[in-house]
Order: C-alpha cells, then sequence, then structure tokens
DNA sequence: GCGCAAAATTGCGTGCACGCAAAAATATGC
DNA sequence: GCATATTTTTGCGTGCACGCAATTTTGCGC
C-alpha cells in the first residue's frame, strides 16, 4: 500500500507536468508549478524525478522497459534472437496514440526535452539484459549487458537521426537521410547488430 | 592565434582542477577556486567544462578522441576492422602514467567523478565513426555511426564492471565478477561486436 | 598606429538539483 | 488503542549551470 501510494504520486506528478507543459509551453513551467498542481512540496518532485524535464518525458515513456521486456520473453522460441529484439524495440516507437500525438511533438520541438527523451532510451537496457538472459541461459551476463548496451545505443542513433530530420531541415553533416518513419530508421540502425545478436545466440 | 589561447585556458583549468582535487580532495574544490586558480572568472569557467567534475576528469582523459582515431587509422589496412578497433580501445586504458595513477584512484573513489569518467566515452564515438568511414567507405555512414556507437556503449559496461569491481567489495548483482584487469575486461566485453563489425566490414 | 568587426570574457539574475536533519505519515507488535 | 520502528515528506541552505547583455580582447585592412 505504501509503494501504491507512492506510484500514485509519480503519476500525479506526470500527468501534471505534461498537461502544464502543454498549457503554456515547456519553457514557462517551473518545478514549483509542477509539484504544486501534484499536491506535494518542491522538494519532493526531486525525489522521483531527477530533472525538471523528466516529469513531462515520463509521461510519454511511461513502462517502456517493461513492455519490452515483455515483448521480448513472449516471442516464440523458435524465431532469432535478433528478430525478437528487433521487433519488440520497433513496436516500442509504433504507437501514434492520439494525445500522445501533440505531445511528441512539444518534446521534439525543445532542445532540452529532445535530450531527455533520448535519454530513456537507456532505461531499457537492463530489463533488455534480463529478458536476453532469461531467453539464452547459455549467453554470459557480460555479453548479456554489452548486447542490451548496444541496442540502446543503435536506438539512439536512430533516435537522434529521426529528430534531426523532423526538427533540422539544413542537413550540415554529410549523413544521408531518407526521412523515413521512425521505425524504419530503427530498423536500419538495428540492421548491424543481427551478426552479433545471432552469434550470441548460437545460431 | 586565437584558438592557441582557448586551448591554453582549457588546459589551465584542467591542470588546475585537478591539482585543487588531488591537494583538498574533490568535494573541497569549488568551481570558483579552479576558476581563480586559472586566472579567470566563474562564469567563463562555464563556457569550457559544462560541469564541475568534467574539468577534473579532463586533466586525465584529454584527447582520447584524437589518439583513437589516429590509433585505427594507423593500423595496417590487412587487418580486420574488428582487431583493429578493439587493440585501439584497448590501448587507451593501458597506460599507466605515474601522476595520472593517483588521479585515477581519485576518480574511482568518488561517485560523481566516476559517472563522469564513464561518461566520457562518448566523446570517442564520432571520431571513431570517420576513423571507421574512412577506413571502409563502403560503409554507409548510418552504419558506422551505429558501430561506434555500440563500440562506446560496450567500453561503458566494461568500465562501469571495472568499476565494481575496484570499489565495490560487495557483490549484490548475479554478475560474474572476473576481476580481472581493465583492458582484459574491455577486451571481453568488445568481443561480442566482432562478429557485426566484421560483418560490417564485408570480411 | 587606427578604427572596426568578430569573438571571447565577464557580471548578473534565475531556476534548479540535492545533502541534511527535522517533522509527518505509515506499518508492526502487543 | 497504543507505543514504536521505518519510511516518506518537507524546509532550508548551498553550489551550480546557463541565458543574456554589456564589456573587453583579438584579428585585420589600411
Amino acid at each position: 500500500m505504501r509503494e501504491r501510494k507512492k506510484q500514485a504520486t509519480r503519476e500525479a506528478l506526470r500527468t501534471a507536468a505534461l498537461r502544464l507543459a502543454l498549457e503554456r509551453g515547456p519553457d514557462n513551467v517551473r518545478v514549483d508549478d509542477i509539484a504544486e498542481a501534484a499536491g506535494v512540496s518542491p522538494r519532493t518532485y526531486n525525489n522521483y524525478f531527477s530533472s525538471r524535464e523528466q516529469a513531462i518525458v515520463a509521461a510519454v515513456t511511461a513502462d517502456r522497459a517493461a513492455h519490452l521486456a515483455a515483448t521480448v520473453a513472449a516471442r516464440p522460441a523458435d524465431v532469432g534472437l535478433s528478430d525478437a529484439v528487433i521487433d519488440a524495440v520497433v513496436g516500442l516507437y509504433t504507437s501514434s496514440d492520439d494525445h500522445r500525438r501533440d505531445a511528441l511533438l512539444m518534446i521534439t520541438s525543445n532542445p532540452a526535452l529532445r535530450a531527455c527523451y533520448v535519454d530513456v532510451v537507456t532505461t531499457i537496457e537492463d530489463p533488455l539484459a534480463d529478458a536476453i538472459a532469461e531467453r539464452h541461459p547459455e549467453i554470459d551476463l557480460l555479453t548479456a549487458h554489452v548486447l542490451s548496451a548496444c541496442v540502446g545505443a543503435a536506438a539512439k542513433v536512430a533516435l537522434r537521426q529521426w529528430l534531426r530530420s523532423v526538427s533540422g531541415p539544413a542537413t550540415p553533416s554529410g549523413l544521408v537521410v531518407p526521412s523515413g518513419s521512425l521505425p524504419d530508421i530503427i530498423r536500419a540502425a538495428l540492421t548491424p547488430l543481427v551478426p552479433a545478436l545471432d552469434a550470441a545466440a548460437g545460431s
């Protein structure tokens, strides 16, 4: 029950943060405002989120980690590890919720929020490592963690690439901008990892 | 010449930060102290480093990126990409400079400095991507960036693992702690990436 | 040397993250 | 119900990162 209340506070902070940010614009929301809207002291806010942006982004990315782990575990055992992992990660970025639509637009329009959004990818790594280890007990734990970190790193590259293509019109870098949909870019970024994943899985 | 002066200031800040941190202990050094010791305003400090820890860590990790790129480029073309990359990264962590010895000890003893030290790995990624792209022009740029990010991610896992083994006596996690030397751990962490690197290089 | 444009430094103000210790809320045994 | 141990919240103080605009420094053509 203690745990219940904590999750409720978390949720309250997330939704309050997102609502205020959408109403006033992300730069016109102080952390004190969020705390007050959630009925909690400003200091408590930082017991739950360690930056002003985290709460806003968390409203959109909540329980990504659990979802990913479940998806990987749910794949039948006869599909390759690489397919299971790639499909699961792509699945995380294929939702087109309606009320998340404008939230994502706001996030992609704000540098600080963008950075935070990319950073959240990190949270999938540990659960993913566990999922890999459970699916393939023959893989040692260090390798599982390395592979998960690589998946996260590749996803980050894809996200940054996509963010550039939607927000940065000028393309000074020599990087080819396929300008495809986010799932396509993610899939492309994860493809170089297929040999590593399948080799570790022994197939 | 303008550039020269900037690098001089950077260097002054780095060395001042490291000296003060070694003298008084890292927690007893304010950013104002570093700035003053370097003969510069506190505000200017943050034009060069965006956190208090960065300057201290940078004193030990300066020009890692350039060194790595050069090492990769220097390998004869007939050694595989994976060997070239792995040897180069391992080389970054095989120096046992004398005056860096105690600096590293201080860094590994302080949580904030540890985190910053791990984060510096990120700085090798872009130069590494360039080096890979130059060595293998047939690899497209997205893949080069993904591979570099993966190398960085694996190195981070290795570093964290090693830091745990030197600073955290209790091993609550189920992770096998080989307790080997840092180069050994790095090599082990990069090994799962060999298939991906060699596949991308076409060999 | 002289003046001018570009770039770097500086001071100031603001909001923020977090350590610490007191206070409030919650669970546990009797 | 009551006392007590544990956890969570809160207030306060401190140091810090950074936007902004003014000021100083640097580079360059003459």
